[in-house]
Formats: structure tokens, C-alpha cells, sequence
RNA sequence: GGCCACUUAGCUCAGUUGGCUAGAGCAUUCGGUUUACAUCCGAAAGGUCGGAGGUUCAAGUCCUCCAGUGGCCACCA
């Protein structure tokens, strides 16, 4: 044996033989009990960062069950990630001088395709590289035809069943990347703005009612101004009409409770085709909507002289007209909360229209009930709480993008009887009218959409004995960020499609940190590439430090250090097992007798203590603590093992003492099982060169 | 504004249903060693357990209040 672990030689070479002897190869007819994992698929549209890093913690789950007895699978996979995708790929067109009207829908969409299959490809090396046990054979993408029809039944079956429908409403749209989203991809951020004051004059009348608004360009939308019904200052204005700016359009001023007497002038200008409480409000006193911004972010043709603009440009010429007018009364300094898109920054524009929406409360409160008779446990179990605050708020969801890249709605339009029908495959006919005058809606699936279905579908894809074995799956497990976004969304389609829930357990993994504390992104600079670290210490220190010094569920504090601490760890391992093999092959012994030394009472000590730290091992993964568990062990293996058992054991075994030699040789076994999990290329390899069988550690159980 | 979590040694964390002088690793300082060891070993130092009050024979641990940190959500023209 060397005298150090020379990973670069053999990492690579241990997990072709794992794969090779199909090792992380599940058996669906096993007669073991299941241990199944699926990994949330990484977004199949760059490299891995060092959050993917963190499914580690999957990697220590499955192999530790695989240890205890367990038929482990872990399903890997990857995401189309529509948007997220769609993102990226705009970027790189845009770098080429193209823009997607430069292609066919057909064109586009292969285009994707091929960019996204490179960095599949490249994505599976290096989860590979990471030492994953994922069962390779069973890799699902997305996009495969299988999910892809079971996510179309699925949408069928809301269909059928009333829960998803076509609506004109007010959806979040980012006018320059051209779709709407969902609620939760619209981010709030405080922005200094102005309070507009405006005066809309009476009719007939050179006096008026002053509004206060933050959106001066909106006001071609106006369809009301309202006022609360009990404001003494606007009661007798109530029922009369108001004059609109530059368009002279008359509006009626209405009473509404939702108006606060206290805030502005207490006269609200109302506009339903912008703004989600006007929306309400029209919709209360049966209000028409005027669109005036259109999904180009540009005034339309009810805008009068400044159709045509941008909002940008168009807000400050307004103001500047209204002062010409002099029906600018006042000008103040306000901050208040705007919504912008998560992926590009632009305002988000409330702008109606027509998409597809899921009714989420029913689903919701079923998602709701299982998690309260607690069929799902979650670690650390303050997410419970939040999750259910989740559910408790989700509307109506709107999973129409306008975007190429994703599945696109099996949702097509009866020409002639203006209806809507959902189809799982492509009709031949209308199914409304049986002409073939229809077109399929050209809009694709919310990404979430789909990926809310992954356990089942990815189970249901492999086949009917993958899904009765595996479902519910054993443990899901993710970063604490995506709470609402995916896992919120799993329980509601797994119980909807199964009757049940889609996994027992949720393990929510904290965000990785660097040694500051704080946040890594590209623009501070502090992104750490996973595969860098690996090829400076190895697979297991990168693990092992993501894992280290970490609480439950907490964020890790990632360190150069703490890497090379964890590269000497792993060296250490090597080393003890060293040390072991050269006593194994020592032939020349003194003939001290070991009495002398104490060698049968230390070994003795040795495996009682031994024996008593797995108990703590065992109970501490059980309850999903592998920080703490990998702490201790860490501890133990290092401080009390190697720095002070075999120090007092070291004279015996130089006196030939065989059984006690053997004895430790065992309790080193126990140790690098207990260590696999969190580090398998060292243990591995000190296992094969110490176990005469030539067995793989895999083989064995703890 | 609402909700949640956290606050124990310089750092990262333990501290089980309240019970003997509060623990570990890393970092620090000192000493030793060339050993199985990309060095390693030993020792030391380091905490009024965020603050205040309460319950109790006994509180880091339970209760109340306060402060600070972090997170999530809402939001009003």
C-alpha cells in the first residue's frame, strides 16, 4: 500500500468497477425492502455548481440504506427546465446577432434540443466524477415521450375534472422576455418611484378629483375613479363623471370599500387591464377593461397622441403634459414594492390575458391534510410549518408560457365553436365539432408543471413494477429554496394522480456559503466550481467538507481549508488501513508477551467503545443528522481510535499479538462502513486492498 | 406589517425527557516526534450558554418579555 491516497489514480477507475458490476443497479423484484431517492433533475443547461454538490446527502442516504439491507435505488434524471433553458439559449443567440424570430417554431425547438443533450451529457460525467450511486440504466429526462404523456394525461385529467381552466385574467408578464409567469417567479424589490397627483377634472366643471397614483401612464385605462363610501370629503361626487386627460374620456366616480380614506388624496384611479386590486374592483361593479399597454410594454392606440411609446419613454412626457395643463397638482417622493421577473429584472406588467390556469385550492388542502396527519416528515421540521403556510396561500396557477422550449399544451381550439378541448395525443379531427378545423394552443407548459409530477411519472415511465415497489419513494431530498416551487407542487400532483403521497420523508438541505458567510454568485466572484476542488483533493474531501461542521438543514460554510482538512482526513483513513496491512504482513515478530502490554485490555476497551459509538452512528443518520454523525465519526476514527488506541497497541502488535491484530482489523472494518457513505473512493479502496476477498465494500452490510 | 428560525469558546457545531466542576473539532499558544500519516502526537489557554424576569430542590435546557441576526411572505392607488 502507498503511503498516501492517490485518488487521482484510482476515483475514477473504482466507480467503473461499481458501475460495471451493477452495484447501483436497483431491483424492482428484490425481496429487500425499498430505499428509493430520485434526484431532483439539474437543469440540463450548464455545468454543476456547487449545489448540485449537495446532493451528497442523497449519495449518504442511499448508501447507507444499501449498508443496512436495503434494495437502494436512486433515480437520476435531468431537466428541460423550459424557461430556465429558454433563458440561456436566447443569451447565445443573441451573441450569434440572431433572436428567435430569425426561426421556425420547429427549428428552435431542435436547436434547444441539441444544446441541451451536450450538456446532459456533460452534467452525467460530473455527477459521476462526484461518485453518485445513481442506477444509470434508469435515467429520465423531461422530455422523454413517456414523461411526456403521462404529464399530458395528467393535464387531461385536471381538465376532465374541472380543475384547470381557460381564463382571461391578469397574469404577470415581463415584456421583454415575452411570457407570463407564475406568481412565485415574480420577485418584489422597494423602489424609489413618485406619487403622482392628478386632477381629473368634473364635467362642465374647471374643479375636479385629485388622484394619486405611481403609474400616470395607465391612466388611458381608467374605466372609474373610486372613493370610500363613507368619505365625507367625496360623497356627493359619487354617481358623477369625471374627465379623463388628453383623451377626455368620461368616467364614472364609484364607491368601494377597498379604497383607504387615508392614503393619497383618498381618490383612487381605477384600472382593471393593469393593476390586480382594480381588476377586482372592476370586476365588483361590472367595469369594462381597456387595455393600453400592450405585451411589447408599448401604449396602444388608446392612448391618443402617445400610442405608439414605450411606458418608459411615455411616463415622463405625460407628466411633463400634465403640468403644461396644469392638472399636475403635486409630486411626491414614494417607495414602495414593485414586481420584477426573477431571470431578467424588468418590471413585470399586470396584463390580461386568456391562459391556463389550475385551480390549486382543492389540490392544496388534500397536499394539506396528508402533511398534518403527518404522512410526509420533514427535516428539519421548521419547514413543516412554512410548507403549510405555502399551501394555505397559493391561488389560481397559471401554467401557460409563451415560450418554444418545453411541452407544449396538448390544448386545441375548435374553430367553429370557439371551444377548447385537451387531447392526449394529436387528434386527427376536432373532437368538438369533428372537422379539422382546430389549432393546438402554441403555448408550452410551466416548467413546474411537469417536474411536480416527477415521482410518479419517472416511476410510472419504468414500469409498473418500479412504481409498485419504489412509490411512495423513501426520501426527497433538496435545497430549502425550492420548498413552494417543487415540493409543494410534488405532494399536490402525487395525492391528485396516485391517492397518494409521493414520498415518506423531505430533507431540505441548506444553501453552500463561502467562508465569509456569504452568498456565492457570479458577481461577487465567489463561485467555487465543484469539479475544480475534485481535481485538486478528491471526490470525498468535497464531499466530506459540504458535509462537515454542518447542522441539519443548515448552510454550509465552504472553505479551502476545510477541503484540505477534509483531503487529510481522508488520508488518514488511508493511512490507518495502511498501518494495518504492513502489521498483516510483518512475518518477523518479537516474542514479548503480550501480557506485558496490555494489548488484550486496550482491544477490549477498543470494541466497547466501538460498539457503543455505532449505536450513536446508527440513531444519528436514522434521524437524518449526517453532519453531526459524520462530526463524531470523524472524531472517534481520528482522536480516539488512531491517536489513542493504536498508540497503546502498537507494542502488542509489534510482540505478535495475531488476535488482537485481528480484532482491530475488524473494528477498522466496522469504521470504513460506518465512513462509506460520506466518503465511498477511500473506503473502497483501502477495503479492496485490505479484504482479502477482493470484494467491494458494497457487498457487505453494516 | 405578518410568520418562522436562530443567538453556547475566535470559527463551525453538540449538549437527548431540566440533574454532578458546560463538550468536540478547527484555529491559537507551548512542547515533542520522523513515525502507518500530503506530517503527526501531547498539553495549555479560551465560555457570567444574547439580555431581563419567572417556574423549580435544581435551567444552556421549560415559560414570559426585550434585543440582535437570518429567512420567507404580504402590501395598497
Amino acid at each position: 500500500m502507498d503511503k498516501k491516497y492517490r485518488y487521482k489514480d484510482v476515483d475514477k477507475k473504482i466507480y467503473e468497477m461499481w458501475e460495471k458490476k451493477k452495484y447501483f443497479k436497483a431491483n424492482p423484484n428484490s425481496k429487500k425492502r425499498p430505499f428509493c431517492i430520485i434526484l431532483p433533475p439539474p437543469n440540463a443547461n450548464a455545468n454543476l455548481h456547487l449545489g448540485h454538490a449537495m446532493y451528497v446527502y442523497e449519495d449518504i442516504m442511499i448508501r447507507f440504506y444499501k449498508l443496512r439491507g436495503f434494495e437502494s435505488f436512486w433515480l437520476p434524471g435531468a431537466d428541460h427546465a423550459g424557461f430556465e433553458t429558454w433563458y440561456v439559449f436566447e443569451k447565445h443567440l443573441k451573441k450569434k446577432g440572431k433572436s428567435r424570430f430569425d426561426y421556425k417554431r420547429e427549428e428552435l425547438f431542435k436547436m434547444v434540443w441539441e444544446f441541451v443533450m451536450q450538456n446532459k451529457n456533460n452534467m452525467e460525467e460530473q455527477l459521476k466524477r462526484l461518485g453518485f450511486s445513481l442506477d444509470w440504466e434508469r435515467k429520465k429526462f423531461t422530455l422523454d415521450e413517456d414523461i411526456v404523456q403521462i404529464v399530458y394525461k395528467t393535464f387531461k385529467k385536471l381538465f376532465d375534472d374541472n380543475l384547470v381552466y381557460r381564463g382571461k385574467k391578469l397574469v404577470n408578464y415581463c415584456v421583454k422576455c415575452g411570457t407570463s409567469f407564475s406568481d412565485l417567479e415574480v420577485t418584489y424589490k422597494d423602489v424609489k418611484g413618485k406619487l403622482w397627483f392628478i386632477l381629473y377634472k368634473l364635467e362642465n366643471s374647471d374643479k375636479g378629483l385629485v388622484v394619486a397614483t405611481t403609474r400616470p401612464e395607465t391612466l388611458f385605462g381608467d374605466v372609474a375613479v373610486a372613493v370610500h363610501p363613507d368619505d365625507k370629503r367625496y360623497k356627493k361626487f359619487i354617481g358623477k363623471k369625471v374627465i379623463l386627460p388628453f383623451i377626455n374620456k368620461k368616467i364614472p366616480v364609484i364607491a368601494d370599500e377597498m379604497v383607504d380614506m387615508k392614503f393619497g388624496t383618498g381618490v383612487v384611479k381605477i384600472t382593471p387591464a393593469h393593476d390586480s386590486n382594480d381588476w377586482l374592483v372592476g370586476e365588483r361593479h361590472n367595469l369594462p377593461f381597456v387595455q393600453v399597454i400592450d405585451f411589447n410594454g408599448k401604449l396602444n392606440e388608446h392612448a391618443g397622441e402617445f400610442s405608439g411609446l414605450h411606458i418608459k419613454k411615455a411616463r415622463p412626457l405625460i407628466v411633463q403634459r400634465l403640468e403644461d395643463q396644469k392638472l399636475l397638482v403635486k409630486v411626491k417622493d414614494y417607495e414602495h414594492r414593485v414586481g420584477h421577473c426573477y431571470k431578467c429584472g424588468s418590471v413585470i406588467e399586470p396584463l390580461p390575458k386568456e391562459q391556463w390556469f389550475i385551480k390549486i385550492k382543492p389540490l392544496a388542502q388534500k397536499a394539506k391534510d396528508a402533511i398534518l396527519k403527518d404522512e410526509i416528515e420533514i427535516y428539519p421540521h421548521r419547514f413543516k410549518k412554512i410548507l403549510l403556510d405555502w399551501l394555505d396561500k397559493f391561488y389560481d396557477w397559471n401554467i401557460s408560457r409563451q415560450i418554444v422550449w418545453g411541452m407544449q399544451i396538448p390544448a386545441y381550439f375548435c374553430k367553429s365553436q370557439k371551444k377548447w378541448f385537451v387531447s392526449v395525443n394529436k387528434p386527427s379531427k376536432c373532437l368538438v365539432c369533428g372537422k379539422d378545423d382546430f389549432v393546438q394552443d402554441t403555448d408550452t407548459f410551466d416548467t413546474w408543471f411537469s417536474s411536480g409530477q416527477w415521482p410518479f411519472a419517472t416511476l410510472q415511465a419504468l414500469g409498473k413494477e418500479f412504481f409498485n415497489f419504489f412509490y411512495p419513494t423513501s426520501v426527497m431530498e433538496t435545497g430549502y429554496d425550492i420548498l413552494p416551487w417543487w415540493v409543494a407542487r410534488m405532494i399536490m400532483f402525487g395525492i391528485y394522480i396516485t391517492g397518494s403521497v409521493p414520498f415518506k420523508n423531505v430533507y431540505l438541505h441548506g444553501l453552500v456559503r463561502d467562508s465569509k458567510g456569504q452568498k456565492m454568485s457570479k458577481s461577487k466572484g465567489n463561485v467555487v466550481n465543484p469539479m475544480d476542488v475534485i481535481d485538486k483533493y478528491g471526490a470525498d474531501a468535497l464531499r466530506a467538507s459540504l458535509v462537515f461542521e454542518t447542522a441539519q438543514g443548515g448552510d454550509v460554510v465552504f472553505s479551502d481549508n476545510k477541503v484540505r482538512s477534509m483531503r487529510n482526513f481522508a488520508n488518514k483513513i488511508w493511512n490507518i488501513g495502511r498501518f494495518i496491512y504492513l502489521q498483516h504482513t510483518l512475518t518477523e515478530r518479537d516474542s514479548l508477551d503480550k501480557d506485558v502490554v496490555n494489548g488484550d485490555k486496550h482491544i477490549k476497551d477498543l470494541e466497547k467503545e466501538s460498539s457503543k459509538f455505532k449505536k450513536r452512528y446508527m440513531q444519528l443518520m436514522e434521524k437524518y443528522k449526517f453532519g453531526q454523525a459524520f462530526d463524531e465519526l470523524y472524531e472517534f476514527v481520528w482522536h480516539r481510535v488512531a491517536d489513542y488506541y493504536i498508540e497503546q497497541l502498537k507494542e502488542s502488535l509489534r510482540s505478535g499479538n495475531i488476535e488482537v491484530l485481528e480484532r482491530l482489523t475488524n473494528i477498522y472494518f466496522e469504521l470504513l462502513k460506518m465512513l462509506h457513505p460520506f466518503m465511498p473512493f477511500v473506503t473502497e479502496a483501502v477495503w479492496m486492498n485490505l479484504n482479502k476477498s477482493n470484494k467491494s465494500i458494497l457487498e457487505t452490510t453494516l
